[in-house]
DNA sequence: CGTACACTTGAGTAGGATCAATTGAAGTGG
DNA sequence: CCACTTCAATTGATCCTACTCAAGTGTACG
């Protein structure tokens, strides 16, 4: 979809959808760095710095919403509720990767692959899906593995283990969360912390 | 210094010193998140979402310039180039966590420790401070072990072949960048992305 | 019907963790 | 000034988590 180092391409907002930011290392080894979700920006850092320094794929079908790059100090200037809302969302995303760091750098695999699961999935109640009858990540293993930093045979077996303590069940292509709860209490993780968006 | 949950501090920015921000486990594993220099924020998180999710200490004497939280909104509508200048700094973050991520996920252990050093010493000269006569890093390799995932044995045996391979010297309480380009070339690091600050 | 992709499973290996013990420098208090 | 503690670094030995290699299953698709 969109890849590293292109300049000048446009702020986003995504509106529906799910895709992924990554990064490659020369030889190939992938890290995904978040998922985007409804409500998140995409190109920030080239709007601002010029270049992105990531990858963007996305999952499944997406809808964005277009914002000229060349608009954003007008944007600044003339409407700083919107300026406001873009630093909140940049600042939201900064402690999801802190999050994110700790799962990888500090938890065991079986923590962390929960971690992963319950997070998606929190994510995407919080943008307003839903968890009834059953919510279905549409990710591969390999996604796992590489957001992770785990081998694919590894998140594979970890993945077997959730499912035998009935956590989650994995469909062809994704996996459905079947306690949610228990996913946390495995990683040892709160929720989602989100402080009230404060109007300016 | 700082610790998680601490509501309604306010917004800092760092004018000199050295510090880092972390996150620990319940059971006391830690997580280092990122350093802080001169130029960098302390704070943004709880500034606009009240509470902040990970805690600062410092590794020197810094010097801080505070700014009122309460402040923040008049600052978006009075000083739009301000406005932008923190967003920026928060995009810039978001980069450094992203390269950061990727390591931890995916650069094996010399890789990363290489890397990790390498990324610290560039910062510092971007910074303004200086390789000449020796540009000396405060910190234990406890500091490192923590930031990289790793143990603190194998964080030692690590280092010890970087010294071998005559990259950096150990001192006491502290690192000596002897090859940045040396440890940039073990790494697969290209070095720090900084496009041009804009002016709005 | 063949190929591609995702998932699964077993076997052997290795990178990094844990445990344990030692050294050396730097306080600190009697 | 010297015993005593503390903190950081170091090194060896052993263990185990997660990696790699390899083979096989099932499903979708042209």
């Amino acid at each position: 979809m969109l890849s590293e180092g292109t300049r000048s391409v446009h702020l986003y907002t995504v509106l529906l959808g799910l895709g992924f930011r990554y990064k490659l290392l020369p030889d190939g080894r992938r890290q995904i760095l978040n998922y985007l979700l409804p409500g998140d920006l995409i190109g920030l850092q080239s709007s601002l710095m010029g270049e992105m320094q990531h990858s963007v794929e996305a999952l499944s079908p997406m809808l964005l919403c277009v914002f000229q790059r060349s608009q954003l100090p007008e944007l600044y200037r003339n409407y700083p509720g919107l300026a406001f809302d873009i630093t909140w969302i940049a600042a939201r995303e900064e402690q999801m990767l802190d999050e994110n760091l700790l799962s990888i750098g500090r938890r065991t695999a079986l923590e962390r692959t929960a971690y992963l699961i319950a997070f998606v999935a929190a994510r995407a109640l919080a943008a307003g899906y839903s968890l009834q009858p059953k919510m279905e990540l549409p990710l591969t293993q390999q996604h796992i593995a590489d957001t992770l930093g785990l081998s694919l045979v590894h998140t594979n077996k970890t993945i077997r283990k959730l499912v035998e303590r009935n956590l989650v069940r994995w469909l062809e292509r994704g996996c459905e969360v079947v306690d949610l709860d228990g996913l946390m209490a495995v990683a040892g993780w709160e929720g989602l912390f989100e402080g009230r968006r404060p109007l300016v």
